[in-house]
DNA sequence: TTGTAAGCGTTATCAC
DNA sequence: GTGATAACGCTTACAA
């Protein structure tokens, strides 16, 4: 069984308070009685118990972390990676908060509560989900990763999405393309939408006019690309290029193309969103944004020890740089 | 700030014992009083602290959970899918513990008694990392994921690793092939080891002959596989197919195929292992095992509750199937 | 400089 | 059936 802190002070002759203002570095202890306790502290291998230190301080050194059920997200892995590397240093741990969604007056709220959590992330929610708001507006300091909540103590960090999708578009007109296509997200999202909106301001930019048939509305998937794809090739005005609002949108039109025999970047250029690992694999290999997906971890938390620790600053909010990676899918307009 | 069991207890005229007593679903407890407790419960939103209760318990409801530092496994998403589906219902939280590495004394035993964890999982170390000997020799429960520790509390799961390369070798035999090379992966790694055993008794099962120079001792990673291959093609007699412990080295190999001027499979069959999402997307698409990373994630939470709430269960293991997935990189023998 | 003792929000053991 | 009250392991006035 593992000591505690009366065990310690009893084997160093000492009371319990003053045990505690060793391991607290309070001032007025002497030297010696201070190297004593310590001494008795390591042979011991005593570490205090930290729910209990919690109950009494009122902190528990714990951040919690809401995961949208079944989450199935390819970056998710590098955000985590992100995030560990904020909390690494700070001594909190991360505690993943599983709802119970069977349970219909679950609350975010008090299941944080309940915890004694200081802060959470969500990840992976879309605006309208259930109890939110209550979160939202709770005094409970939160940071939403791709989703622009604000409250008195909730602040989010995302992609700058909005420019992402420019920075692609200027990227073909600069290549010479200025019938540009575009296969939106899932519009629900909130990325979704910054994509969309990207779109515009990046035509609007270079003064290209904005055409609705040259805009398929899609939900991030393969499949979506594909029907993309079919609907543009059987227009009189042919787009040639198309900028997508994911990768796996842009693998889709890939496979399109070469079903309808024809060539990427040949007969149309293509540029994804995301960078994910097959980016890399495709053929031709894909010209993408790539998201700093450990940065939005690592500021997650950061943005989050930010709120806790400082009584009344405002809500941060923090818009991640995204990065244009040239590959092979797209050409220059012969 | 949310109410206490002592503001409860006052606004339903009772004494905090009954209230405990009402939550806890006691016996010898009047309708009446439950029926009234229970409401102003309800109107407050009353929701016990579990911290508190854990530190009266000596149960926390939370789970521990060890990550290599900086891992960046693309199957993690799936493995804590599979986790949350095991945690939903059980009450428990899982507290992601972050190492503070560089604190030479830091040990996980302490960390997880100090958060008064009642078990944890282990995800992504080595056998000969530190200070995992102590955790295995302590009386916490642990599941360990892809490496094979046992001990008092302490039992793993892991995917079928001999079995998948088996199947693998088994499956290039039934159309025809007896040349079957060996990709291996990193051999310091549990389930490296597995994966060129499993090639082993594949070709023992089937009677074929062990050849060194058909083995080519790589990491997993797509560089390796390039490099094996340039080696099994300078060979006098060269294999017609080669079996790799990852998917990123069948990647590999298929682009120095490819490379070299040769075609995939019909001058070489290969299969890969893990099935991530690049295996639908590689020219040809990749024949390969896939893992049911799901399942091992549902199965270490399960098995840890096991260990948890049997007192003396023997030190549980699982290995989970794998299935070959039958895709366009193999070819029957001419 | 050190020790005593009252809490933190619960549960558990008794009396009543 | 219900209510005092002592824990759980720690911190923190305050007293000594």
């Amino acid at each position: 069984m593992a000591p505690n802190i009366r065990d310690i002070a009893r084997m160093a002759g000492v009371s319990v308070a003053t045990v505690s203002k060793v391991i607290n570095n309070y001032p007025h202890i002497s030297p010696k009685t201070k190297e004593k306790v310590m001494t008795v502290i390591k042979d011991a291998q005593f570490m205090p118990n930290s729910v209990a230190r919690g109950l009494v301080k009122g902190r528990s050194m714990t951040l919690g972390m809401f995961l949208t059920t079944g989450l199935v997200h390819p970056f998710f892995v590098h955000i985590l990676a992100g995030m560990e590397d904020s909390l690494k240093e700070s001594g909190f741990d991360l505690l993943y908060l599983s709802q119970v969604n069977w349970n219909p007056d679950y609350s975010f709220v008090r299941h944080c509560m309940s915890r004694n959590v200081e802060g959470v992330v969500v990840f992976g929610f879309q605006r309208f989900d259930l109890n939110l708001d209550e979160l939202v507006q709770s005094e409970i300091p939160a940071i939403f990763i791709d989703l622009d909540m604000l409250g008195k103590k909730a602040g989010y960090v995302t992609s700058d999405n909005v420019d992402g999708i420019r920075k692609s578009v200027r990227y073909l007109k600069e290549i010479g393309h200025t019938r540009i296509a575009f296969l939106t997200g899932g519009l629900e999202s909130y990325v979704g939408k910054l994509r969309f909106e990207g779109y515009k301001q990046g035509l609007a930019d270079l003064g290209l006019p904005y055409l609705s048939e040259y805009v398929y509305i899609g939900d991030f998937s393969r499949e979506s690309g594909i029907e993309a794809t079919q609907k543009f090739l059987s227009l009189d005005n042919r787009p040639t290029a198309i900028v997508c609002s994911s990768d796996m949108g842009a693998v889709g039109v890939i496979e399109a193309m070469k079903e309808a025999g024809l060539s990427v970047p040949g007969d149309m250029s293509v540029i994804g969103f995301d960078d994910i690992d097959i980016a890399t694999h495709t053929v031709p290999s894909l010209t993408t944004i790539r998201q700093d997906t450990f940065g939005i971890g690592q500021n997650s938390i950061r943005l989050l020890l930010e709120i806790i620790n400082n009584a009344n600053c405002p809500p941060p909010t923090m818009i991640v740089p995204t990065e244009l990676v040239v590959r092979d899918s797209c050409a220059p307009l012969a």
